[in-house]
DNA sequence: CGGCTGCTTGAAATGAGTCAACATAGGTGG
DNA sequence: CCACCTATGTTGACTCATTTCAAGCAGCCG
């Protein structure tokens, strides 16, 4: 099945499709020829399931791959020489990785199960020979790097200029949204990383990662138990993420 | 003239090459005809003089072009909805710019010049359908968005786990390695954008820009003459940059 | 020459980090 | 099945890096 090939986060896509095959639809007008269609399904069809805390790919490998979420969760992060690690995304279900290195070239991060996950392997030669019969695949392509630089304007926006509150109400409404694109409730999920992940991932320390949750929940912003999050007041979640209000003024 | 398409930061290229054609070369194998080569080259040859402050292209807009630079420098920032700005890169000649936007979408980042400076224009569609007759221009533009990527990811890292005097180490020691690729001097050099910049940049207070460059200047790591720079312990700088050592050390 | 913009410097304020102690949950083994 | 152990998360007190506010300075342009 192609399903598991994506776009995440399409701000154009019927909501409703979810998870599935607007590669492919976009692949037909090129009016492929059954082989063709045939090999991409083959390309996409490798799958491998993985234990939670399992390496998927690794910084620094020959990369011969690119990767499809299939099912479960994914954390990929870089690694700095002097060891330190910076968390670049949490990656659902149609979420595609490893995009850095699309020219087989080298892994710039690493990815890690988070949970019990399925992940497709794409061959990236098979993509290029793919991409040259198929005009629409190479645009596809190009359509989900370009989201993914767009994407990471955006987090260096978050980092540079967010304060705390900001960076976690930040955090939160996108992961509601993405697992409202997923057909999942957007106001009640499990978090499926810990704390210290999301400190990492927001740029804070693990400690001021508790004290804003409890304070979220102070706030009645939140409820909380343990991993599961409940979202009760998304119109302020918001405002404190676009920094139209503060915490403390509620 | 092609030679404006270059790949930045190109770690394997020969670095005498400088600022010139591997665009080119990686499509020779190809076989290119004659039309298609002069298509690209057509494709390319269309240039603008902008002055300091013309905006390039604007977050928002329909993009119907890439850019490359090829003389002069260029800022490009994005805009969030409560107006804050982010610096997302300076960019010098051979860069490309407005990577994120390859299929027909709109930008979401701006670009202007901080001088004049000579910028080529790259219709969208134009590429597309070279890259159709040319594998190895597709190759060369996927690898040219992984770099991109990649590159984010470092910014990334620095932004949420390095204290503000790796900051300004790091981002010294890449101005300088840039300039260096383009086979200006590595320890000399005038910078082309103001300490505002600079601050927006790495996410710090204009002052702490100025605080640091005085620190810096202190501790006989740079000399500096307003814009102008000079690197004189560049190990130091290197170590500062990497955390191997602090700046009180000093 | 005056005024403007960009830069520098000092003093005080503060948001987030650090350190340390404690709590809880989930897993493991007796 | 319970008791312990380790992971992970929470909370408080204190520290400190960076920001903010405010004033002053320098180069540059008309």
């Amino acid at each position: 099945m192609v399903c598991c090939l994506i776009d995440k986060d399409d701000r154009s896509a019927d909501k409703s499709r979810c998870a599935s095959c607007s590669l492919v639809e976009l692949c037909l007008p090129s009016a492929l020829a059954e082989e063709d269609l045939l090999m991409l399904d083959e390309a996409i069809s490798k799958r491998k399931i993985m234990q939670k805390a399992d390496e998927i790919f690794h910084q620094g490998n020959e990369s011969r791959c690119i990767y499809a979420v299939r099912s479960g969760a994914v954390r990929t992060y870089t690694t700095a020489k002097n060891g330190d690690e910076q968390t670049l995304g949490f990656h659902l279900p149609g979420d595609l990785l490893g995009l850095d290195c699309l020219d087989n070239k080298i892994h710039s991060c690493s990815g890690v199960a988070l949970t019990t996950s399925t992940i497709c392997q794409i061959p990236i030669k098979d993509l290029h020979v793919l991409c040259i019969k198929m005009p629409g695949l190479q645009r596809q392509l190009l359509r989900v790097l370009g989201d993914e630089i767009s994407k990471d304007y955006t987090m260096l926006l978050m980092l540079a200029r967010c304060n705390a509150d900001q960076k976690l109400a930040i955090f939160f409404s996108n992961l509601s949204s993405r697992f409202g694109q997923r057909g999942f409730s957007t106001c009640e999920f499990e978090l499926m990383m810990s704390r210290s992940d999301i400190a990492n991932y927001l740029g804070l320390a693990d400690e001021t990662i508790s004290r804003l949750i409890a304070r979220f929940k102070d706030k009645k912003l939140i409820q909380v138990q343990r991993k599961n999050i409940k979202i009760i007041d998304e119109v302020r979640m918001i405002q404190i993420a676009e920094g139209e209000c503060t915490l403390d003024q509620i």
